[in-house]
DNA sequence: CTGAAAGCGCTTACAG
DNA sequence: CTGAAAGCGCTTACAG
């Protein structure tokens, strides 16, 4: 039924050479001579004979698939972040041979990569996100599989990809700061991802810097829903912030839909700016200023020192990538 | 360095029979004792015991991994659609002790694809995508893999699941028509997409149903940007159309923003909707009427046939998919 | 009901 | 420089 596929073993009797000598030509492992080499390999060009990985694999206890953790959860499904860094994962895996296996699992959520890595489906994983406390990098370390994660984690050991937040965060505020904004209000969201810990540093650390003093009853964090956004941005209103901060997009989404609801006007009645940018944010009338990652660049990063971790090599602990702040009108002019 | 796994060589000796008694226990193939049949399946628990999947595909020549093929264009990559149908793959196979391999491919492209199932490295594929020239279809075809499309397509003998946007599409028209709209404009994206000349089938219907004239100037197809769209946009309202209906979400959302940029009004000076919904159009002021499909059943679906398919089971040719059409502001009270 | 052996398609010491 | 043989971890006729 299935095309009759062409193995090793074929193209050595067509040769009269043994499979060994065939395996060397195409791996360019041990010696051989030049002329049995290019007569292999013409052949092989030839019959269009491609090695079955999977078996090269099994005689190398290697799979040549990376596992790509995403999560599970239908409020993330949709978001590009992942979808780009995956596009960058698979983009370099692509280049060195490797193949992506997709895992989905809710937080801290182990079985279905347990399923995976335990049936040594894949030969390392990267997790796309990563939690204060974390199973899938505990589960990940016990097992002692290679792996890397694209965010930041205080696990030790790990192997990290991602970008410079807290500076980012910093110099966002820095900026607001420096223009005259006296009452920032910051809005953040689940306080379980580490990525949050950082923004939050990041904001902490300008006003140490200019000397200002955060005002606490500003800041609302674990904004889990729609519904909490509004029930902050109506007390951040009340109490006469002259700027919305929001940790992440989504929430700044929220923000600009709450505002329009009430006929709050950005920048005039009160200034606006995300710690994290979307193309929503940047299509929105008036554009959002935020902070430009560059999701893809962080997963081709991430792919490449996964590789190098399989290859046994050494690579540094922490990667960090960096940003840009764009200012853009819901800011007004600064 | 990795734990060292146990394999079923272990097992048997453990229990001192053969490799053959412990692969049968397993499988549930062949006759075997009900007493050593529990005593085999109970070590293994005990002991943790998990068969090397590899190795098993080797002997069986499966490979228990489903290749989902993604666009690979910037502009698909965000896009919710293909994430939502790709966890619904992933929802099912996962069930059924499958994974998902990823490939993205531009259009027609087949390289990846190629690479993916001579290695043999998964069992099935399914297209995320069909173009009316479609040359991974030729490619599957040839090949004899079992595959399927997320999609419809005019090739012979694949097996394809999809909404019913002809129905889907006649069906707002009609409304739209019945409704007293004289003079809608239809924006409609690439051509070479099938589910394009679906939509735009269902457009002729409703008119044919109602026995009513389409207005060709009012037809703008193959917009391929934001500029295009902007054109057309303004010809349409030259034209005094009174509604202006949007091939795909994507189109819709520009016509909105080009729209609110020349301070026309919705449903005011002209009503809008769209064939095909997102989280945007819903969420946007006034909410846009359109046509909601379940994308995650989509991928259900699909990889049920698919996985009947590798079964060598007898699927139908083409599943359809309902939808609901959903009246919102953005065409006033109907 | 159970097992020895061959086979899936490669790789890799080991000998020559 | 080249090859015979064992091995990766399973499955599956074939015998018994």
């Amino acid at each position: 039924m299935n095309h009759k596929n062409i193995t090793i073993a074929d193209v050595a009797d067509a040769l009269g050479v043994s499979k060994t000598t065939v395996s060397r030509a195409i791996s360019g492992k041990g010696r051989i001579s030049e002329n049995t080499r290019k007569r292999v390999l013409d052949y092989i060009e030839e019959h269009d004979y491609i090695p079955n990985v999977i078996a090269k694999g099994l005689a190398q206890s290697k799979t040549y698939n990376l596992c790509v953790v995403m999560p599970r959860e239908n409020m993330f499904v949709d978001l590009p972040f992942f979808h780009k860094v995956t596009a960058g994962i698979q983009e370099t895996a692509e280049q060195n041979g490797y193949d992506i296996l997709l895992c989905l699992c809710g937080e801290n959520e182990v079985t279905g990569l347990e399923r995976i890595v335990r049936n040594r489906k894949v030969d390392g994983v990267v997790l796309l996100r990563t939690l204060v406390k974390d199973l899938q990098i505990e589960f990940l370390q016990k097992r002692k599989i290679p792996f890397v994660a694209v965010g930041s984690t205080w696990y030790s050991g790990v192997v990290q990809v991602d970008n410079d937040h807290e500076s980012a965060c910093r110099e966002m505020t820095s900026l607001l700061l420096g223009h005259g904004m006296k009452k920032i209000a910051l809005l953040g969201g689940n306080e379980s991802y580490v990525v949050m810990k950082n923004r939050y540093q990041g904001f902490v650390e300008a006003y140490v810097r200019s000397q200002m003093q955060i005002d606490e009853s500003l800041v609302f964090m674990d904004l889990m829903d729609y519904d909490m956004t509004g029930y902050a941005v109506d007390e951040a209103l009340e109490r006469g912030a002259d700027c919305i901060l929001c940790m992440d997009d989504v929430i700044c989404l929220h923000v600009i839909r709450l505002l329009r609801a009430k006929n709050v006007r950005v920048p005039g009645d009160v200034k606006v700016a995300s710690f994290y940018n979307s193309s929503i944010l940047e299509n929105n009338q008036p554009a959002i200023s935020s902070i430009s990652f560059d999701a893809r660049e962080l997963g081709r990063e991430a792919c490449k020192n996964l590789l190098a971790l399989t290859q046994g090599e050494r690579v540094s602990q922490k990667t960090l990538l960096s940003y840009e702040v764009r200012l853009r009108d819901s800011t007004g002019q600064l």
